[in-house]
DNA sequence: TGAAAAAATTAATCTAGATTAAGAAATGCA
DNA sequence: TGCATTTCTTAATCTAGATTAATTTTTTCA
């Protein structure tokens, strides 16, 4: 199973074989059922994920005690909170599955020495942040510039099959607006 | 002047000596003055900006004509359109100085090479884009939770000194919303 | 397989922030 | 120094999306 991480990264960088399977070697698998968490809020987040199989949303809880979904994780992402996992600070974000599914976990610790040792690996772990940025470059231009029904339909759009992937009330979440609004829109779209 | 760059990179990592300075070598100086432009719309952003004194604001024109910035850039901090940069698309982005400034730029191809071989500024380049995830992560949690009020108030508080730095259309515009609400809620505050 | 829980829909009302427009203050520069 | 341009403010009106609440549909799992 660990293959399928090892495919990733070849994707992008070439580390050696030996340095490959020493990084490899320090991941740990970890199961979970839906609606279970790898992270909660409080806790401090010790780990960085690789998602196998399944889906995960990050959220928050605001002051209104509604929760706000400011992230999902798919098959081949990695996910987790930067701010709690670096700076050993306590997490606002709860990482809970949204599907039975399995990981790839390792800590900071073992992270920190991996990348104290192979260029490769920095590589990849640099190149990989460079795609996250400009999805949150682009995500933050979006909530700009779009209308609700605008970014529906953006989001739709790119993500066709993941929007039948997770409840509707998720997807308004995620992107920003009420479940009622998203179901406005959708009624609109069909009439 | 390219120790101040140096600084900031020592604050970091630990690269030797020859490594740092057949970096800072490849970078060259460039000096702009208020309302030019490091890049304009339509172009591919060719270059990584770090900036050694001034002030930038990244922009787009939305469809209805109206200006939007997603960023500002201050001393020390590097600044780029990345997914120009780094896809070699064509930017749909403005960069441009909000006072005289003074930045030292580098190209993908120089930086490219760099990082096929620097272990050190491998890391260096890596843990910077970590800070930045966690701030547009915090930028995105904020958007969704706060209150066009409220975010002023958190943005004034973090950045004091910055709000005077530059006129309350741009900051009304990276907060997300008009200048007439800006000044609303400033006379408020007054009263 | 059917009752309980979870999720989605519909509709009425409400509000934060947008829009427009016109005037006042700053700022820049000849 | 003064005029022109840029920036900021004020106030009236408008709208996208929130809120609330009642109802229906779908999912779960005993």
């Amino acid at each position: 199973m660990k293959d399928q991480l090892k495919e990733h990264i070849l994707k992008f960088v070439t580390p050696s074989e030996s340095e490959l399977q020493s990084f490899l070697s320090t991941l740990d698998f970890e199961s979970i059922n839906n609606k279970e968490y790898l992270l909660k809020e409080g806790q401090y987040c010790k780990y960085q994920y690789f998602i196998l199989k399944g889906c995960f949303r990050a959220f928050f809880v605001n002051r209104k005690g509604v929760e706000k979904v400011v992230n999902f994780g798919i098959e081949n992402w990695w996910l987790t909170n930067f701010d709690s996992f670096i700076n050993q600070t306590l997490s606002e974000l709860n990482i809970q599955a949204a599907e039975d599914s399995l990981v790839l976990k390792i800590s900071k610790e073992k992270l920190d020495s991996v990348l104290k040792h192979s260029l490769e690996l920095n590589r990849y772990f640099r190149i990989i942040l460079e795609k996250v940025r400009i999805a949150d470059q682009r995500r933050i231009q979006f909530m700009y510039n779009l209308s609700g029904e605008e970014l529906y339909d953006v989001f739709y759009e790119q993500n066709p099959d993941f929007v039948q992937r997770v409840p509707q009330y998720m997807l308004a979440s995620y992107l920003g607006f009420t479940p009622e609004f998203l179901s406005k829109i959708r009624g609109k779209k069909k009439a």
